[in-house]
DNA sequence: GAAATACCTTTAAATAATTCTATATCTACT
DNA sequence: AGTAGATATAGAATTATTTAAAGGTATTTC
């Protein structure tokens, strides 16, 4: 977990104010390994964790964040929303049982032929989501 | 456009009651080139085209034809399902200035590696999600 | 270092998308 | 045709997220 000195000084890096709520959820964000949190999840770690904040408070946060460039957003599941906190281009996996999150570095997954890009536009980003799920091998029964 | 005898025979394929409602979502769904709609723009086209059917029934529907493996959710924008009547494993163009989504035929874009599959997981599916934006080339004026 | 200002957080309410529920209706089978 | 069970409907409920308004906090300027 990052100490406040290095939390305000991401912050500032951004040009973002360093409030209190956003040094705790940057404290809680930005550790050795990278997150992938709802809102929610985050609001709920941050109160476990003995801070005082909003919900609102933390979306706007992870807004503030996401358009600063230090969280990225993820859309795996309808209706929910990932901040995952590697905003270097990435993949994913996702494993739909348990709604895990895990990542993928860019070089671990190379797309050797793109398709033609439509007239008037230039790639932005691209995104591979790799699903999972429990393999059946486990249960003998269950071949065929 | 699909006809009646046509929709109803998709329909009995998949082991669902050819009910008018899906019937009408069917016509509007399975044409010759495949289609990205929301439930909201599905729900608009049935009634423009003249079909008595309620925005519920819809999403319900829809649900029900993703279930039988006849349509594919895409998610590509935070609190938005498409529905994409290409089920077939493909890809997609999304363009976030007009929120259009464009296919990808599979063997249009190919991986090479893909990363090592946690153990005890098989891939489900994997999905590469190209975003696009304005070329600035465009304009000689913004070049820098 | 205090006042002014701009920005931030909070609570509560709004909004948007989607799902649920109870009842009425329809489909498929006898 | 009658009937059992599936489906449609409207509207309410739910969930995730955003917004509004008001007070609070950080930064700037002197």
């Amino acid at each position: 977990m990052l100490n406040c000195l290095k939390a305000i000084e991401l912050l500032k890096k951004v040009a973002l104010r360093p409030t209190k709520q956003r040094i705790a959820l940057t404290k809680i964000l930005f550790q050795d390994n990278h997150l992938h949190v709802t809102a929610e999840q985050l609001h709920s770690e941050a109160i476990r964790k003995g801070y005082k904040i909003s919900l609102a408070t933390v979306y706007n946060a992870l807004n503030r964040f996401k358009e600063a460039g230090i969280v990225k957003q993820v859309l795996v599941e309808p209706g929910k929303i990932y901040f995952d906190t590697n905003a270097e281009p990435h993949h994913h996996f996702y494993i739909e049982e348990t709604g895990e999150l895990l990542d993928v570095s860019d070089d671990e997954c190379k797309i050797v032929s793109l398709p033609i890009i439509p007239a008037k536009y230039t790639v932005n980003q691209v995104e591979i989501t790799i699903r999972l799920e429990k393999s059946k091998d486990a249960d003998p029964r269950s071949r065929n």
